[in-house]
RNA sequence: GCUGGUGUAGCUCAGCCGGUAGAGCAGCUGAUUUGUAAUCAGCAGGUCGGGGGUUCAAAUCCGUCCACCAGCUCCA
């Protein structure tokens, strides 16, 4: 008997020749064996059922392994569509694969998925789940994969656009059986706990020239619990949500007269000019030079700069004196006329010109999102002119500013290199330099990123920042962008040391991305409970009774001489009363005063954080509160 | 923009099959002078998202527009 060597975490373990991982699994015991979800063979995802022909190395994943909740969630997709076959027999299935949180389904059906309908197809699943079927894997041709699947029509699409001679694989379970790729896991009843979440419309294909579908999403776990956790999660994820917390701290306000032009409230503004007061003070150190440009300019600009050709149907237009003008999208024309305005020597460069400019976009009325997606924000923009030697140098500037601003929240970042648009502007050689003067900056400088093929600007390729916000969503905050074109088309020029004109290389770029949205992300990301140096109100005041008043007023005066944010309540209710208030809005420290305190000239401070800390002279309590602002103190609840 | 859903007092929501609007919180007034997350009472507050239509009668039914929500698409 043919034996093949196998090496499960380092140990080397003989099996019969043509033996399936899942035996495997159950030979190293029967837990493992229940749990295993998917496999990796020598590194590459597979299937459980795949039979071992050599020596190789094997590493079984569970629902602790990505790879395994992978296989996990994309049965449930299948468990899913076998409930919607069993209850409407005449749907037709699309597309369903597993996501970073559970899974969904597209399916065309004439039935409504509503409410009541997801409750009926969750207890359909439930049932397959508790018939516990086992789940088979088969392939065919492509010929009898087309006749096999004919009802299909959407699967037959998606075989057609297979290659011709490729084994299509199929999985079956019970009565039911799916075109797909797996893996999958062993059985049905692996699944445990599975909840439909939510059911929205999503086209064929993802192209709204397409039919629209019912994509029903989903999501499930080995244990009860698990499930459990998982919604309670999505409730905290509510509660933190910062449309509903801009409103409650009086951040910023929507209104239907400008849908998408978000207002903010004085606490809003107290917060958003300290970020950017902030932001001065290190694009300043930074060696950055502040302008201001216009917000609406003639559209023979938007012709030049290409905007004209390539973001027409964002911009809001207007007419001035009977010539046209236009909203400005982005600042970077403003910023070239400014560079162009003025002789530029080489000793000039690299020469940092930063912008905090208002543009405004014509979004899709159903992609307005709170702070996240509106149409006019602000962004903290600023254009770097520089020669090609120069390019590492700026870029890794950029990208550890960039960096330091978001230790400075405590943010998780992903890097994203975006290449080459199809609707690109300049010539291919200019394209290939810019992409890997942007690759060899990463990589040299060792900053892991992925390829985000074909999303760079019109104008050049960019290195995209995104943030994780709470719910697990991330969020493209900041990108650095290198342009050929613009300088091109401005003909814009410096004079070199050789006396000559020479063309610019620019960089645009913005850390924060939207200040808007940057607002919108920290507020969910502190769920409201910003750090002092942020908090609009920093210090809440508190009397036990009128009796204190004055003695509240005299320590309010010294705080604001302190130069801190304070209030003092000198309502006629409750202490307990004014303290929940002042902790509903999340007020980093409330400091009480009575008779004992207005008697020994101290003040019993409350932090939002962890309550009651007892009596301090106000002296050491200011001290305690400016160290914390200096230092930038935060900490996420 | 598309699919589905929602829109009632500042906020959160109730109002069955059409009979002409209600609660809690917030607000105001008064009483209470209070020791670490809600003191009590009274008052005031809404042409029920907008314009239409059906009807003796519309918050409720129909249609349309607007906004919002969940997604799709797009994106900072």
């Amino acid at each position: 008997m043919e034996q093949v060597n196998v090496s499960l975490k380092g140990e080397i373990r003989a099996f019969e020749k043509g033996i399936s991982v899942a035996e495997i699994a159950k030979s190293i015991g029967a837990g493992l064996y229940k749990a295993a979800c998917a496999c990796k063979i020598d590194g590459g995802d597979a299937d459980l059922r795949v039979t071992v022909e050599q020596d190789c190395a094997v590493e079984i994943l569970t629902f602790d392994d990505a790879g395994g909740k992978h296989a996990f969630w994309h049965t449930g997709s299948h468990v899913l569509a076998q409930a919607v076959k069993r209850l409407f027999p005449a749907s037709k299935l699309a597309i369903g694969p597993a996501i970073e949180a559970g899974f969904y389904y597209d399916i065309d059906s004439e039935t409504v998925f509503t409410s009541e309908v997801l409750a009926q197809i969750e207890d359909e699943m439930r049932k397959i789940v508790k018939e516990d079927f086992a789940i088979s894997r088969f392939t065919k041709s492509k010929a009898d994969a087309l006749a096999f699947m004919q009802e299909e029509p959407y699967k037959v699409e998606l075989i057609n656009d297979l290659p011709a001679g490729s084994e299509i694989s199929f999985y079956s379970q019970g009565e039911f059986t799916d075109l797909c790729a797996g893996p999958h896991l062993l059985s049905t009843g692996q699944l445990g706990a599975v909840k439909l979440i939510n059911t929205t419309g999503a086209y064929w294909r993802g192209d709204s020239k397409n039919k629209m579908l019912q994509r029903v999403y989903g999501i499930a776990f080995p244990k009860a619990a698990q499930l459990q956790a998982h919604l309670d999660m999505l409730e905290e994820a509510k509660k933190r949500d910062h449309r509903k917390l801009g409103k409650e701290l009086e951040l910023f306000e929507l209104f239907d007269e400008g849908p998408g032009f978000p207002f903010f409230l004085p606490k809003g503004m107290v917060l958003r000019n300290l970020l950017l007061n902030m932001w001065r003070e290190e694009h300043t150190k930074a060696g950055y030079h502040e302008i201001s440009t216009p917000i609406i300019l003639n559209k023979s600009l938007w012709l030049t700069s290409g905007h004209w050709d390539h973001y027409e149907k964002n911009m809001y237009m207007t007419e001035i004196d009977g010539e046209e003008f236009a909203v400005k999208p982005m600042n970077c024309p403003g910023s070239l006329l400014v560079f162009r305005s003025k002789l530029m020597s080489y000793r000039d460069l690299p020469y940092r010109m930063g912008e905090l400019g208002l543009v405004h976009r014509h979004e899709l009325s159903g992609a307005l999102h709170g702070l996240m997606r509106v149409r006019c924000f602000t962004q903290d923009d600023a254009h770097i002119y520089m020669t090609e030697d120069q390019i590492e140098d700026e870029i890794l500037g950029v990208a550890q500013l960039i960096d330091r601003f978001y230790k400075m929240f405590g943010f998780d970042y992903t890097l994203e290199l975006s290449t080459r648009p199809d609707d690109y502007m300049g010539a291919l050689e200019q394209w290939d330099i810019a992409e890997n003067a942007l690759k060899r900056a990463l990589e040299k400088n060792g900053m892991p990123f992925t390829i985000n093929e074909g999303d760079g600007a019109f104008y050049g390729p960019k290195i995209d920042f995104h943030l994780r916000d709470c719910l697990g969503r991330t969020w493209q905050c900041g990108t650095i962008q290198l342009d050929y074109q613009m300088p091109e088309r401005f003909d814009i020029s410096y004079i070199g040391a050789d006396g000559e004109k020479h063309r610019p290389i620019m960089i645009h770029r913005v850390a924060f991305g939207s200040v808007e949205r940057f607002i919108g992300i920290l507020t969910e990301h502190f769920a409201g409970a910003f750090p002092l140096w942020l908090a609009p109100g920093q210090v809440r005041v508190i009397p036990i009774s009128e009796n204190q008043h004055d003695y509240a007023d005299t320590v309010t005066r010294q705080l604001e001489a302190a130069g801190l944010r304070v209030e003092c309540d000198l309502r006629n209710e409750k202490m307990g009363y004014k303290i929940r208030e002042a902790q509903v809005q999340k007020i980093p420290y409330m400091l009480v005063v009575g008779d004992k305190e207005k008697a020994d000239g101290t003040v019993s401070v409350r932090a939002r954080k962890d309550g009651d800390r007892g009596a301090m002279a106000v002296s050491a309590f200011v001290e305690g509160a400016l160290e914390e602002i200096t230092t930038k103190a935060f900490d996420r609840t």
